[in-house]
DNA sequence: GCCAACGTTGGC
DNA sequence: GCCAACGTTGGC
């Protein structure tokens, strides 16, 4: 199984509303790398998911429930989507400014690529995240 | 609101 | 195919 971190701005598309949707299509993606991240997203791999810009931390974890195919918001080949539901909200968020500071979080693409917004964890700092958020 | 980082576009 | 210009993202 693998693990991903997706961004989303809070004010667009928050977990709140996550929650309350219960599952949604994962779209926007315009950036080739984030778009090859979610083409490698299978059936029950597990999410976390960040708010950027407003709160900057990781609000909750979510899982894969339907793997990539073309964006249904354009016609343009090039993009996909996948479906998200929400799985669990952490206990405490975890914050940039904690995972900035967590010694074994500084190789994530949060950290040293501030502009993807989808991006892959490995298993270890994906556990890392959840242990600071419980 | 500014600016750094970085991806994309287009002229050559 | 290189690289300058430009646009976008996101932290501060």
């Amino acid at each position: 199984m693998n693990h991903w971190l997706v961004k989303s701005e809070p004010h667009k598309y928050s977990w709140e509303k996550f929650n309350e949707d219960g599952r949604t299509f994962w779209d926007g993606v315009r950036n080739y790398q984030a778009r090859n991240n979610l083409r490698d997203m299978r059936e029950g791999d597990l999410v976390l998911f960040y708010h950027s810009n407003e709160g900057k931390e990781v609000v909750g974890v979510a899982k894969v429930v339907k793997e990539s195919y073309q964006d249904p918001t354009t016609d343009d080949k090039n993009w996909v989507v996948v479906d998200l539901s929400p799985v669990e909200t952490l206990k405490k968020t975890v914050t940039l400014e904690q995972i900035k500071a967590d010694e074994q979080l500084q190789n994530i693409s949060l950290v040293r690529q501030g502009r993807l917004s989808v991006m892959p964890l490995k298993q270890e700092e994906f556990d890392r995240i959840l242990e600071l958020g419980s």
